[in-house]
DNA sequence: CAGTGGTCTAGACCACTAG
DNA sequence: TAGTGGTCTAGACCACTGA
């Protein structure tokens, strides 16, 4: 098979629990078994079950041994960005509006405030080629003495420095469900107010600092926008030890 | 911090990265120079620097070094399952018409049949509580002296036993969209005509056997159905070494 | 060429599990 | 008590990188 050992060791392991000689909760043989059955010392044993591990197939109980995983078929992974990620390359942005507001209930808790702060409430078009085909309503905290917000506002992707420089440590959450237009998007996106409507909802956080950051109202046409997902693939290559 | 040194050793790195002392592109110390930095033997530093690795803070270079990722933001994940997944549960599956045909162009390309092979085509209405809440039309590869596929079919979530017995090679992909109902399902889903549903395009394949196994178009509507996905956590406790 | 990460071994001690 | 996996060390050889 493959000239490096673990690997080698890996695509034995993982045959026997694709054909079925291996079945989920089955214990595989002890580290020391495996070291006799391969020819091989202990730490090419482990690495081979570390990788196995990260993939998804085992898991080691101490002092008992490595089963095989129950495996999950449900979790699907996708790739999703409300300024790249739809089927039309936004290139303007017109600001409607930036208010300072008390925060509703809603607002308050999601975003987690402290007393009496108040919130910036921002509402956006995003075009395309000169047609407005999203509209998203944006809160963020306000900080006092805060730099000029608007200016960067005008900037489809604003959050982007930000991102980059939290991304280890950012949490982002979105709900994507579907409504109708109220008379505002009908007019404003020029879709008829019986076509539905994405509406997703997207919360960003500092995990490392349990702070929120933004939560935002994001519409947009479903021409505009498919979400695909898949299985995630093995993490294929990763490196272990 | 940990009284595992490997662990401690993870921990710090992780700071260096998310404090910004280390920027994405920058190159770690060498292993031989951590080693020394942290008084501990070769193989703790490399099984520090594969937990950072697999949670994506870090990647190697053969002959260069261990450099801090690009942090990928855009990532999101989520747990969907037609039968079990919907804010409402499925308890009665209505089998409208199982069918052989001829597969559409479309069809074919996507099972990837065999030159005149033809399809079965299915489809139910999804009840809960004696409403009908959605409608599927499946389409699987036709063989002969099948099983009796109509029984099977009764059951909600019918591949359930094969999934379990492919799971770890089971590749699923989903397309989720937005249109208007049809008549017919209007009527049987008994929504007005002008409220959108979505229609989610799911393909099931045997990855390790390139076949596919089935191919299905899922219309909801967006009262029983929300998408709600996260960025994933740093993969915990995985086993290494 | 010296330095880097990649693979692999042999051996040690520990905490945990089960009979 | 014997066996298991978890942690850690010291040392070896390799292929690859860049000066």
């Amino acid at each position: 098979m493959s000239d490096v050992l673990y690997l080698a060791i890996v695509a034995s392991l993982k045959e026997k629990i694709i054909k079925g000689r291996l079945k989920p909760g089955d214990m595989l043989n002890s580290e020391s078994s495996l070291m006799k059955e391969y020819s091989v010392g202990r730490m090419t044993i482990r690495k081979s079950l570390s990788l196995l591990s990260n993939e998804g197939y085992i898991y080691s109980v101490p002092g008992k041994g490595n089963f095989v995983c129950k495996p999950e078929v449900d979790i699907f992974q996708f790739k999703f960005n409300k300024y790249d990620g739809l089927n039309t390359h936004i290139d303007r942005v017109k600001l409607l509006s930036v208010k300072v507001k008390i925060p509703t209930k809603q607002i308050d808790r999601i975003l987690n405030m402290d007393e009496n702060q108040k919130v910036v409430e921002a509402t956006r078009i995003l075009c395309s080629d000169d047609k407005e085909i999203a509209m998203e309503v944006i809160y963020l905290p306000y900080v006092q003495n805060q730099p000029v917000i608007e200016d960067m506002l005008k900037f489809a992707n604003y959050l982007k420095p930000i991102e980059e420089k939290l991304a280890f440590v950012l949490d982002k959450t979105i709900n994507i469900s579907v409504t109708m237009p109220t008379k505002e998007m009908s007019e404003r996106l020029n879709i008829n107010q019986n076509e539905p409507i994405f509406e997703i909802i997207e919360t960003i956080k500092n995990g490392a600092a349990h702070e929120s950051l933004q939560v935002s109202w994001f519409y947009v046409s479903p021409k505009y926008l498919t979400i695909k997902a898949a299985t995630p693939k093995d993490s294929v290559d990763k490196r272990i030890f």
